[in-house]
RNA sequence: GGAGAGGUGGCCGAGUUGGUUUAAGGCGCACGCUUGGAAAGCGUGUUGAGCCGCAAGGUUCUCGCAGGUUCAAAUCCUGUCCUCUCCGCCA
């Protein structure tokens, strides 16, 4: 959510900023009803000192039957002016929730994914001297993946996954975690993208993987229809990403600013109904029910909010040349960057089979508008609180990445070699 | 799942037959006095959020959270969340 300060101010460009990413604001209507709830405010608060005087006078002793009776007339009308206020209360949160986070100036205007801007390119497409098969194909028939019986026991985008493309998934996991933890590394890659940041490594978390209703609302992620599982029995949603339990773990508290900027990297199977995209994605593992992925999130300050979104893009770029996948950045659009999102970033890795790019990761940079609901502040040196910044970024979802390992890497015989840097984290195998 | 206890300010902790508590006392922290310097001592300040105001300042809310009773709620009632103890179950 916004600043309503910064709202009353910046009216026009509200309204344009919100427009730019398809959101129809209107913010006079929002205006009007702070208006009004400051004007009744003012009333109530009158009327409440009133009241408190009237106790204060009686100073313990019981009050005269004269006071008593004016308290009631107080009580009464304070309770008129607050059933007056109640609703317009309700009407001003909902309200301030529709208006999305302002964009920054070097995220392109554009009305759907289609005009999300390739940053750069790295990598060659990747040529192969043989029919290239799609990594559904070939898992199936190497026994790696078994999407059938997944279904009769759980129905469409489930699956077994088996064997060693399961040590393919530990090593990567293995393998990120000994980048992230390593300073030197960070601090190669902090130099190597000029940013002045700290050098601090990630703190490693398995977070819980169901969140409750007021967490996840307020974290302003919850997108209930198209996307989250929820369960009947109570009030849980089923994760969706490791970062709808991260970014609200410091919900409600003030971090001491020395203690910035907080990084973790958190491994969680994520879960998504996928409603409305039947039909899309039916083979392989790009689009499941259920799939592991491991999500860095980063509280900071607000100086280097920005500066840590860009290393987190370094990051997984760094990843994805280890790797050696091919792959190109996506500057998102207004339109594609979502509504709590500042500025967003998409990888998307190369997929022989399907002859062109898919998104493999995201980066997502929120500045204060996450932190807000969340009430996440930190104390500076001066005694000031501020609001941090928060960001997040996949450090690999697991699943599209074995996809595009699978993809790149296989043989004319249908095997899978191993990248180079996997190999000492799944027993020496140069090949599955 | 059953039985019980409890959630108070940065921390500890008092207050629960409703009214000198607009939260005692202590610790910590900050500033000042004192000192050659320090400790001790003394003094002042120290949750967070909003509104009005150029400011000085004023004002409201905040004792897990949400309702309710009352002239008046940390205190009584209801719901809810969380923590702890014992029992049961469980990887």
């Amino acid at each position: 959510m916004l600043d309503i300060q910064f709202i009353r101010d910046n009216q026009d460009l509200i309204v344009l900023k919100s427009l730019q990413k398809g959101y129809k604001i209107d913010v006079k209507e929002l205006t009007g009803c702070d208006e009004k709830i400051r004007k009744l405010l003012g009333e109530i608060e009158q009327v409440r000192a009133e009241r408190n005087r009237l106790s204060e006078n009686s100073k313990g002793a019981k009050p005269s039957e004269e006071d008593i009776e004016k308290g009631k007339n107080l009580r009464n009308r304070i309770s008129e002016l607050e059933t007056e206020l109640d609703p317009l209360v309700k009407k001003f949160d909902e309200l301030i929730k529709k208006i999305p986070n302002i964009s920054l100036d070097d995220v392109p205007v554009g009305e759907s994914e289609a005009d999300n801007q390739v940053a750069k390119t790295v990598g060659e497409p990747t040529k192969l001297d043989f029919e290239p098969k799609s990594h559904g194909r070939l898992g199936e028939e190497r026994g790696f993946i078994d999407k059938e019986r997944a279904a009769k026991v759980s129905g469409a985008r489930f699956a077994y996954v088996k064997g060693n493309l399961v040590l393919l998934q530990f090593a990567i996991i293995q393998f990120v975690i000994s980048v992230l933890t390593d300073p030197d590394i960070l601090k190669t890659i902090i130099q190597d993208n000029n940013l002045e940041i700290s050098d601090k490594p990630f703190t490693p978390i398995l977070p819980p993987a169901l969140v409750r209703t007021d967490a996840y609302e307020a974290s302003a992620r919850l997108n209930a229809a198209e996307m989250t599982y929820k369960l009947e029995n109570d009030d849980l949603w089923l994760n969706a990403s490791a970062e709808h339990t991260l970014c609200n773990m410091y919900m409600d508290e003030i971090l001491p600013e020395s203690s910035l900027p907080l990084r973790y990297i958190g491994f969680s199977t994520s879960f998504r109904r996928e409603a409305g995209t039947y039909g899309k994605d039916t083979e392989g593992l790009l689009r499941m029910h259920q799939f592991d992925k491991l999500e860095m999130e980063v509280f900071s300050d607000q100086q280097t909010g920005l500066n840590e979104h860009k290393f987190l893009i370094a990051i997984q770029e760094y990843l994805m040349k280890k790797l050696d996948l091919p792959y190109h950045v996506l500057m998102k659009c207004t339109a594609d960057i979502g509504k709590p999102n500042a500025r967003g970033v998409d990888i998307e890795a190369w997929f022989p089979s399907e002859n062109k790019y898919r998104e493999t990761h995201t980066a997502d940079y929120m500045t204060d508008y996450q932190a807000r609901r969340l009430k996440t502040r930190y104390k500076t040196a001066d005694g000031q609180t501020k609001l941090v910044h928060t960001n997040d970024a996949t450090a690999f979802a697991l699943g599209r990445t074995m996809a595009t390992i699978m993809e790149n890497y296989q043989t004319k015989d249908g095997r899978v070699k191993i990248p180079e840097v996997l190999r000492k984290f799944m027993f020496n195998m140069d090949e599955i």
